[in-house]
DNA sequence: ACGTGTGAATTAGTTCACAGCT
DNA sequence: AGCTGTGAACTAATTCACACGT
């Protein structure tokens, strides 16, 4: 069955973690898996794993498995990222930097291809092969360029406003490391990374011994 | 009604998220706040926020709403974050100085007490207050400190070994960077932060034009 | 014999809607 | 008049379990 029906978000959201596990398991010179092992590795039943693959279509034999370069490339196009994404980076501080150098990004589909921030101090400087541009040039860079996707790694207290920005220059999706929910239209698609409140998830169920 | 019956995890979830956005408000110099405000703010129902404060206990005032400093304090007991956690990290590259010099922790409950990698050209080396520890001293270390958290930053070629590390030396809860699902005790909490994982969910809603 | 794909059954999560307090 | 807290109603997600193809 094609993906007429809409899909449930949380089964987009499953399908980069399962794409990741199978790029492993190819890593480890695998070729074929099977629902249930999967499962195993990932902590998700194997019913989970077939019923959302079932969403888009039938990519399994049955009797055998998954054949993994073919879930993957599936996967890939699936999730789009059988391309690589342009993206921007706003904030040049130490976790700017960090997502700069990050190799992580180009295996899985996309590029950074321009880090901007506000201090003059900073204009100017190189950031592995990037320089470091003056936030100002963010319209008409990403305007020209066509760019998409747009990682804010500014203090709270700018990223609104860079998040205005940059859904003004036609920005439409935005990975935000700032601590705040960002105020965009409906049509931005937003996600949000902040390591204390992953970090407030867990204390919750750690013990008073600490 | 007390937590007497077992929270979803998908509430604790958000707890800390309503958290977050109380401390905003806070700082903006706000008393009272509404469920339908807080909502507003987080695209979240007004019911869903009541229902799930209503898990822990009556906070609010009918015909008022929350008072802000309360729901706070109760919200900071609840997760657990009335108190300071000392965490520790393992990786000091480009990730791992963002995260020893991120001043976000310490507001939040959280403080890093010391920093390991196996590079002999890093051990010894400062960031910031810490001096960078060789990762065999880890488990004496966090024997010694009773430390509970451990963030991970290594590559995801070591992220496994260092975790296994971890458990081993009494560690309860794990905050993995490395880009790989790792395999530990049930008894040990874990999340993942991956930005590509995040990018790929948010590229399958990007239309086709990039 | 094995593992997929999938309706049906079950469980979990969200929203409704309103009594009750301020 | 306004907003909480909460059972009841509803919707969504997960798991079950098995027919079917290899």
């Amino acid at each position: 069955m094609a993906a007429v029906q809409k899909v449930p978000d949380i089964v987009v959201g499953r399908l980069p973690v399962y794409l990741r596990a199978l790029q492993v398991m190819a890593a480890e010179g695998r070729e074929i898996t099977s629902s249930q092992e999967l499962g195993e590795r990932l902590g998700i039943s194997s019913a989970q794993i077939r019923k959302d693959l079932s969403y888009f279509g039938t990519f399994g034999k049955q009797g055998t498995g998954y054949r993994i370069p073919d879930l993957i490339e599936h996967l890939r196009r699936i999730l789009k990222v059988d391309r690589t994404w342009d993206m921007i980076l706003i904030g040049a501080g130490n976790l700017g930097h960090a997502l700069a150098q990050y190799q992580g990004f180009t295996p899985r589909g996309f590029r950074l291809v321009a880090i901007f921030d506000n201090d003059p101090e900073k204009i100017g400087r190189p950031i592995g092969p990037h320089v470091i541009q003056d936030v100002q040039e963010l319209p008409e860079f990403v305007r020209a360029h066509r760019v998409q996707i747009a990682m804010i790694a500014v203090p709270a207290s700018a990223a609104q406003q860079v998040a205005d920005l940059c859904v003004e220059a036609g920005i439409r999706a935005i990975l935000n490391y700032a601590p705040i929910h960002l105020k965009v239209p409906k049509r931005i698609l937003v996600q949000y990374i902040d390591p204390a409140i992953h970090l407030q998830q867990m204390t919750y169920y750690l013990g008073n011994e600490g």
